[in-house]
DNA sequence: TGACAGTTACTGCCTAGGCAGTATAATGAG
DNA sequence: CTCATTATACTGCCTAGGCAGTAACTGTCA
């Protein structure tokens, strides 16, 4: 029971009487989350490319070029990021390069390949998040972002 | 774009201009569990249990009693199960127990202990629940839970 | 200028899950 | 009953993230 919220407009959600593991949104969330993960490392198999390495490009393709920035973006170990980036490299999807003005960052750029490829890593992941909200109204979906967004702030 | 759902009641959702990753519900799902996992853990931290450890017990006290059943029940994979079983018996939260009537099966069962922390747990998970959705009404809260729901029918 | 704190990337160590293979036990077909 | 199939738990191997420590570098302030 929280001891802050007792007097807010609104009571909490579960209590220990009605609080069931398995129905509530916290397994929920994480099942969603690991059908979603499953659904697009399927969808991206034929391009040769794994889920966790499509957060990484996708981020360095919205803004994000270097490897903090992007650790900061997700919430991304820094030890992880960089093997993460050796295997980008290895896999030939992106490069580092180091710059002038401060030779501690690497920038990271996407290769030849790794920007041939991105809008089709990209389409497929549209496809994969329509497809777990089929018969989801755009309002619904609307408001499923605005319920994360309000327990992000909650965090 | 999806290849069935393009006659049915509702279009899909995102669509190659309008899909901002990191707005839209797939990175918003990870890092809403994210959040909910380190603000577990924090908060069972004074017990001495992780979170993942507490998902185990939980789905033990919730009816499950056999490792298979417990990797069924949450998607566990069974070799990480064993370990698991392994540290929460050299934590002396639960024993394994042989059964005459199936002597493949190890049933699970918690030890005193187990017992008695349990509920101090559960009473921490449900706070921190209540905590993230803070600001909810009761109403919200159960068409969150349905969204996720229909999302996992999608899968 | 020079000490010092903060930033960035990297590395080693640890933990932990995923997967494949194995042994034992139960079940079902013939 | 016999034998193949299935179920259960366990083990080794691999991958990968979390964390702490390190080195190079930048900016600040005395």
């Amino acid at each position: 029971m929280s001891n802050i919220s007792n007097v807010s407009a609104s009571a909490d959600i579960y209590d220990t009487q009605t609080f069931e593991p398995g129905c509530c949104v916290g397994p929920l969330i994480s099942r969603v989350r690991v059908a979603l993960l499953e659904a697009l490392d399927r969808a991206l198999a034929p391009l040769n490319v794994t889920s966790a390495q499509y957060v990484i490009l996708s981020t360095l393709a919205s803004g994000a070029d270097s490897a903090s920035q992007i650790c900061r973006g997700i919430s991304y170990d820094a030890g992880a990021m960089t093997r993460m980036i050796d295997r980008l490299e290895q896999r030939g999807l992106l490069k580092r390069v180091r710059v002038a003005d401060d030779r501690r960052t690497v920038k990271l750029q996407l290769t030849d390949e790794g920007k041939a490829l991105y809008p089709k890593m990209r389409a497929s992941a549209i496809e994969v998040i329509n497809g777990l909200l089929r018969g989801f109204t755009k309002a619904e979906a609307r408001q499923l972002e605005d319920f994360l967004k309000r327990m992000l702030e909650n965090a």
